[in-house]
DNA sequence: TGTACATCAGTGAACGCGCGTTCACTGATGTAC
DNA sequence: TGTACATCAGTGAACGCGCGTTCACTGATGTAC
């Protein structure tokens, strides 16, 4: 992608990228064509090629900006400050349902991007940087709270988790499995049961296992 | 599909079939050309269209013979006469690496297959009878064994579960995830991890609790 | 048993459609002196 | 402050490539009488 050297261009690019992560969102990539990107832009198929090599690199400029956005959307959701005083199950209770609405709302832009991972292993590369934040990120909080967790390799349990649970939610939600068919799923229940299976994979000492009964009022 | 008369075109049909399967499972869908099938097959352009309306409807006609296999696979490998003492966790954690290595197998042919449900509904309902009859064939085993199960849902336990396990095979054993990065798994390894978020997810009573140590030998 | 005709099967060159990409040209902005 | 020239930015018609699909034709097989 071409800088920009005048404010003027890097106006025409902004609106380039904004029609473009629109059209991507509601109608996919491939069907999405350069000459609607540049009718919805107000801009010319000229302008298109003055900034971007081809069709491709469209594609990898939006996946930049979107990675970017992840990365910090991240680091607010897994800060440690944030948790101090968590344990395992309510951290996970939270950000995973959190994950699903992340999903949720940027749906068309991601499942435009999860298709194009699918066949583009250097579209891959790029988000294994993603994948490599976020794991750290909980890594970091769930090792320092380890003797919760009793699967025998707790940051292989952590990411491994994680995998899972991203893999339903991509399938769930972009692709609206779990919609119809044997099981039928809304987001909050999806959220539940993924919580769930988060923490019994984990192997939390308190889940899963019948809580003591409340102590009787009297 | 038009059903050959002859069995001269009958034959044209089953080397056009497997042809077929080859190439998708080499290159994928898209990047099969009908002149290259046709070439492999040693036919003609003519001939296959005299078999198949457009070039998706050869997919679906593969898709059809996929799933017929898959069918029988799963009413072997699930019959209850081949479990009858097997408490549940004997049954996943022979069924999940199983599963693993069908997934091996036909790499080529079930990622294409998959890349296809993403993007096309009729091709999703398709694949619904199949997750229907696995899910059946599942639930109708773990349900004999509930009391196992401390899920407070054994059905949808089982359903989820399933659903959880092949989205997670999916990623890795079809797009490489879980390949390198911060995670790298083994087909094995990948088999003992989901097997053990299954059994967890479930709840089963003696499952990831630590067991009790062996009687000592003197 | 043979003949005539209908239908099935097969061939591959040619067509055509949809888009991505190019390119010749006009106008706007920056810079040297 | 003004002039000349270089570079940036923008326009959209025209091009062209890759493949899926068609179609006019030849040959093989089945069937009626």
């Amino acid at each position: 992608m071409r800088p920009p050297r005048q404010a003027r261009s890097q106006d025409t690019l902004d609106r380039l990228l904004d029609a473009a992560e629109g059209l991507v969102a509601e109608r996919g990539f491939e069907d999405t064509t350069i000459a609607e990107l540049v009718r919805r832009a107000d801009s010319s198929v000229g302008a298109f090629y003055a900034r971007f090599r081809d069709k491709d690199s469209l594609l990898y400029a939006l996946y930049e900006r979107y990675l970017e956005q992840a990365m910090a959307t991240t680091d607010v959701a897994l800060d440690p400050a944030r948790w101090v005083i968590s344990p395992i199950s309510e951290i996970v209770r939270k950000t995973v349902p959190f994950l699903v609405s992340v999903y949720r709302e940027r749906r068309g832009l991601i499942r435009a991007f999860v298709l194009r991972n699918h066949i583009d292993a250097e579209f891959r590369a790029r988000r294994e940087r993603l994948s490599h934040h976020v794991s750290e990120g909980l890594s970091r909080l769930l090792i320092a709270r380890r003797s919760e967790i009793r699967h025998p390799n707790p940051v292989r349990a952590a990411v491994f988790g994680l995998t899972m649970v991203v893999n339903t939610i991509e399938s769930a939600v972009l692709f609206g499995d779990l919609r119809s068919g044997a099981l039928t799923l809304s987001d909050d229940e999806l959220g539940v049961e993924l919580t769930r299976a988060f923490l019994a994979y984990l192997g939390l000492d308190d889940f899963s296992r019948p809580r003591d009964p409340e102590p009787a009022e009297s």
